[in-house]
DNA sequence: TTGCAATGAACAAACGATTGCCCTATGTTA
DNA sequence: TAACATAGGGCAATCGTTTGTTCATTGCAA
């Protein structure tokens, strides 16, 4: 049972604001040296920190952050997490992660849930276009950032990264390697990310004369399973394409498995470009050809955001957005993983 | 701005009290309907809900947990947290993360934080043995659970694997497939998963009459890079393993990465078998022959004895360990992952 | 009419900390 | 010596809830 300041006061036979005041080093404070000490010591001895909860209560603010995502087990979110946390445990800040595996209602309960909770700012990934959720955020005054993903353009603080070029880079790629028929696997179009990558796709096919042909275009969603069936569909065309452009890496996997099953060979049957370069991407067979996004940078990126919103009480609708760049690997390029032998696979932690 | 009992009291023309005792349907309640309905009309209206920081200074519970562990962009531990938090939300509890990167002193300094903060319990993962960090916990009467790794036998509560077993398995798996030089990238011996599996993987050596060579066993730890160097040194020496039994997937991937970079083939030049069957493993090419661990269920079991503990106020050092398996793949037994071909990967989450 | 039991709701004391203000001794200056 | 500044701490309100207790009415029976 933690000590409180009552008891310490107590024990050092003086008044508990005084004891306050000696702990928090409060800088006009008159006191004789003897009795400084004296509290000094207990303070030590007695390993006390304040009751965070009390001082909560007392000081409006919990520092505490919440990170409200779809799944931590994929390694996006991980990654982003991580580099949420490294941007505010210095500041004396931990970070409550809730996942909602997508589930409007579920995003809406912890996102009440947490407003009861007092926590100081919320980050929010994977929003939808025109979002009610982050519409009742922003109404309830509460510190947020939103990551990879925007609601109501412009009006959002917001870091991520340019969408639409990162998709045009992904697609000139393929262009440049002399495919003709390239295939995307396509986010939903009520997601900004899924909009703009498509967008960013058809703008390179145009840009390269290439008529666009719509069965070429085949909705997946963002993950894997869907990144699969997408591809089967896409394989079962009289005239298949020869390569893909996947909305995410996670998709561009389960292409991979599709590809696998019926024999395809990656990347001289179907060539096959992500995005994100999560670090499963280079850990595949061939290597993932993904557009690279820093993605712990978002996270720490977006935590500094929010602090600073937090701190001087001022929203403003700032974005931050990355310039993506192409990696090539082996699943465009063949042979393009050789040079990667010798070298060491991406950063791993403890078991 | 959200609203509080106070104000409500004003607006309906009674006491705080009052709407308090609606607010939370107190049972012994006397009311007249007329004034009730009022109440709940107004409470309704603004969506009312206490402030979770009053309400934990008054109650002594935040309903909040943490979970503490190296990193979460460890598949394994980002499953694991999934298990906790599906055992936590629907008991109206919410999860704190905190990363530690392995490092006693970031462990050291979230839980004073943690403790400072009241949260309800603590879940702990990768712990050392005779952890001071654990003990500190048990001497706070902090509830806390245990997991994968103990810290003290018999002691704290604890979920995890019969490890020695599993290590077992995997050996006495490569010893049927005619393997008589088996190398073991092993764990160090501060932690209780090390010494376990490395016990386990002797006493099957033993048992099969194959004569230890200690040449055979290198520390590795339990990340990837740790895996690469053990497998490097493996491999230069004069009479090489033909298998290997590493202490854990992530290192298991490790040793893929070296085996590749010397041109060896799997499972042919070299049969590789991990530990944890963590979703990465069934996607590596060929997949990884493992030794399943619930791993998502450790998390909920988990979980759920910390939740007993904290409502029922008893530390009961429960130990729950489950019986792992072997899962045969393509890294022990060629051919192993073609009846997978058709099958879809592992469950994925959205981008 | 008196007494007593319900009824309906207010009172007040916590839970721990923070902080503006006040009070009492000294010591100093005019 | 009166007036006053300063040092050294104590007082008390406050943050928003929860909950045991008290209090004023009303209704009913005796």
């Amino acid at each position: 049972m933690p000590v409180t300041l009552k008891e310490l006061a107590a024990r050092a036979n003086v008044h508990p604001s005084t004891v306050s005041r000696v702990a928090n080093n409060d800088p006009g404070l008159r006191i004789a040296t003897t009795t400084r000490t004296r509290i000094e010591a207990l303070l030590r001895e007695t390993e006390y920190r304040p009751n965070g909860v009390a001082r909560g209560l007392k000081l409006r603010t919990t520092l505490v952050l919440a990170v409200v995502i779809p799944d931590i087990t994929n390694p996006f979110f991980a990654a982003l997490f991580r580099g949420i946390e490294d941007g505010a445990t210095p500041r004396g800040y931990q970070v409550l992660l809730c996942n909602t595996d997508g589930s409007p209602e579920r995003q809406r309960a912890h996102l009440q849930s947490l407003a009861a909770r007092r926590v100081d700012g919320v980050i929010l990934a994977s929003t939808f276009l025109k979002d009610p959720a982050v519409r009742w955020l922003r109404h309830q005054r509460t510190p947020y950032v939103l990551v990879n993903r925007f609601s109501d353009e412009g009006v959002d603080p917001f870091v991520g990264s340019d969408d639409a070029m990162g998709a045009t880079l992904a697609t000139q790629h393929l262009i440049g390697l002399g495919h003709v028929r390239i295939g995307h696997l396509a986010g939903q179009p009520t997601v900004s990310t899924g909009i703009l990558r498509r967008k960013g796709y058809s703008a390179a096919l145009a840009e390269a004369g290439i008529a666009a042909d719509p069965d070429l275009v085949v909705e997946s969603g963002f993950v894997e399973e869907g990144g699969a069936q997408a591809m089967d569909r896409l394989l079962s065309l009289n005239d298949p394409p020869t390569a893909i452009f996947a909305v995410t890496d996670m998709t561009a996997v389960g292409a991979y498995g599709a590809a696998r099953r019926r024999g395809l060979r990656i990347p001289d049957d179907l060539a096959i470009v992500g995005y994100n370069d999560i670090p499963l991407a280079g850990r595949l067979i061939p290597g993932l050809t993904t557009v690279h996004v820093p993605i712990h940078e978002f996270g720490s990126v977006a935590a500094r955001m929010l602090l600073e919103q937090i701190e001087t009480g001022v929203l403003t609708p700032r974005r931050v957005v990355f310039s993506p760049q192409l990696l090539v690997r082996g699943s465009s390029v063949a042979g393009a993983d050789e040079h990667l032998a010798g070298r060491p696979g991406p950063r791993s932690p403890a078991e």
